[in-house]
DNA sequence: CTCCATTTCCAAAGCGCTTTGAATGAAAAA
DNA sequence: TTTTTCATTCAAAGCGCTTTGGAAATGGAG
């Protein structure tokens, strides 16, 4: 119908088809959508002068590999060669090139990089955001990523809403080659994520243990021992009537506690009372509710095992609500992940812990991943870290009464 | 000296070669060099039956582009077009590609995509990883990815040691294009980095407020407002002497709230005393420490402003340790990002709060960040959001003594 | 001085995608 | 019928890097 203002150089199909161009569409895929940074008409930086003086203050666009030869008056490939440390160049040239690379701040271009050689450079971790990403996962990213910092890795951190969610934000990550490996958060005691990413031949590391009947590489603390000692401990002080706070029913560390817990109580010849077992969340909120509950029962129970130091501040406020006294009428052990900001050393009465760092966890499985992508195989990857039971003034005697 | 063996088909020159080339030293990039993940022969797909059935389980390498254009019988063009949405490709033809990409699994590869677009589909986030990855950042951390991961958007954290590392991240991040923005934290009244990554021309939103002259994307909330009601508030109540632990001086967020304190102190013309005000990182065990001191004063200071919830437990457990009773003897206003596992509303005896949730302020710097992107100017972009004062159990008037 | 092994460097071919610039038909207009 | 116009589709050229397969220079042995 209407004419479009027709460019004298331009011809009238070139101009229609680029308004057609325009019209996009939703795309299946929204990432190659958004309409920023469409391809830029990049200046070329050969008009840098030979004789260099300082990093340009103001440069903008970043200089490619093609740029930072050409001032050296070299091919692209022996500049990569040198800067890759390859052998095959001249010692003096390795010097000249890394001199200036470093002096004009040049950096290859990252995703260049990860296409040409195949291998993306980051690790992922995938997260629920509700009840995974809270204070325990905040040392353990602060852990890993000062492993993986020093080798240049870097972490990508997705949030997921629900199970169905995370599993096919795995299936994403996996088919779009976004990382070279995963790290895997709170199994379930046969996870099926565990096998899906095996399926999918993308190498993780998992952070506590599962039982999936195939070579998986893991790293856990002994939550089973660790429960198994503070319980025998407080039968010890001869309390009988014992609460454990527990994680969520189905996930490993929370089965390994309760098996510690009653295989303690067993040998003992303590009965186990279920009543005393509570399955949650750790939120002090959680934690208060439940142990208002069971402070409430005849006889009453005398020494609560907290699975969290969250967990330890809800009791806490339960006991004292009942006008109890921590550490004498009641006693606590709390499990603690070593927050910085949170001390069980600094609690009042100070808290009896059993204590493992999860941030040296995540350390180290920065380490781990390492290893696998080195071509560490995985069924050789296996860590069971021991759990400190540090006894302060939470834990006493049981009252008589 | 030795021979080499030798093979049949490869001349001398060429072992020779591959084997100097093996021989790597130390790369000025780390990460080029890992030695993992080398191309490998890929096999390809073509021989995928064209009658498909399921998703193939054990299917190992990742389908490409081609393969699927193959698959289809259509050009790799098309099959690009009718998956990103472009107008120029049959109705028809756009629903097969979609239904077959979905049933085959295809995503594209993420390198090869950003390599292409000269997107990266990613953001930054640098982090000390002593003091700043606690739990505010994960509550941020699961805000901004809940808004991020809708849009297929990535978030890459690097943890850093210290100020100089941060610089340094920054400038390598920049350089390498590895992401499209940055959200920058915890500035200071004039930020240096801010200014940096301003003269790196990478965009980035501050998640708080700085002074430097140049128009910068912000979201922040109104501290020294919500200190200044707070104070206000116990000044109504008949406190004179009120404690305020302030964050470390220098950041904006902590000097903001100490203009508020200040401002509602002089306009009901009440004298400020320096030795009421307390600067420090946010533990338990500062704040106890703190608040202990404080506590021993005398005239005893009556009211406590606690920077965060981790610090009003440090207060609270000072002033049980004084044999005080927080709500009566003593008053707190807590300032409270909304951790889910941490509620005041369920602390004892309830905690007055001025509350602003950090995980919905980072749910809308992901959705600013997105803004930016889409080329909103960054002088357009501020939001200051007001901070809710909540007042419960732990503040009530001044107690006569 | 020639020959051959070494050392040092380079041109060009990918990596898997997007985008440009046309080509091919078919339908509409002349 | 002939020309014009769309509507579809495609081949090929990058994106910035690594790596392959030589080539050119250098030096030592014969």
């Amino acid at each position: 119908m209407e004419m479009p203002p027709i460019s004298l150089l331009a011809s009238k199909f070139e101009i229609a088809l680029n308004d057609a161009r325009r019209r996009k569409q939703e795309p299946l895929f929204k990432a190659a959508c958004v309409p920023y940074g469409r391809r830029t008409g990049r200046a070329r930086c050969s008009a840098l002068p030979t004789s260099v003086g300082h990093a340009v203050p103001g440069a903008n666009a970043a200089m490619r590999l093609k740029d930072l030869a050409e001032h050296l008056g070299l091919s692209q490939t022996t500049v990569s060669r040198a800067l890759n440390g390859y052998p095959e160049v001249n010692e003096a040239t390795r010097l000249r090139v890394a001199e200036t690379a470093a002096r004009l701040g040049y950096r290859p271009n990252a995703s260049a990089l990860r296409l040409a050689t195949g291998r993306s450079g980051a690790v992922g971790l995938v997260l629920r955001g509700a009840d995974e990403l809270g204070p325990h996962m905040s040392e353990f990213l602060a852990g890993m990523g000062g492993r993986m910092g020093t080798e240049e890795v870097d972490i990508i951190v997705t949030t997921v809403d629900s199970y169905a969610e995370e599993v096919a934000a795995y299936r994403r990550i996996a088919a779009s080659q976004k990382v070279d490996a995963i790290v895997l958060h709170s199994p379930a005691l046969r996870d099926e994520r565990a096998e899906m990413l095996l399926d999918l031949k993308i190498p993780f590391v998992l952070h506590g243990r599962t039982n999936i009947g195939k070579p998986v590489a893991w790293l856990d603390i002994d939550n089973t021992g660790a429960v198994e000692r503070a319980t025998s401990h407080l039968l010890d002080l001869g309390h009988r009537r014992i609460v454990l706070l527990n994680g969520l029913k189905g996930r490993t560390f929370a089965e390994h506690r309760e098996i510690g817990y009653l295989a303690a109580l067993s040998a003992r010849g303590v009965p186990f009372d279920p009543a005393l077992m509570g399955n949650s969340v750790f939120t002090d909120e959680v934690a208060f509710r439940l142990a208002q509950a069971m402070l409430e029962l005849r006889p009453r129970p005398t020494a609560f095992l907290a699975g969290s130091m969250m967990t330890a501040l809800g009791v806490f406020r339960a006991i004292r609500q009942a006008g109890l006294e921590l550490g004498r009428d009641v006693s606590m052990i709390a499990h603690d992940d070593v927050f910085p900001y949170l001390n069980a050393d600094n609690m009042y009465p100070t808290m009896s812990t059993t204590r493992s760092s999860i941030r040296q966890a995540g350390m180290r499985i920065g380490e781990l991943i390492l290893q696998l992508l080195a071509g560490k195989p995985a069924a050789d990857i296996h860590e069971l870290w021991p759990v400190e039971l540090v006894l302060r003034e939470s834990s006493g005697p049981a009252s008589e009464r």
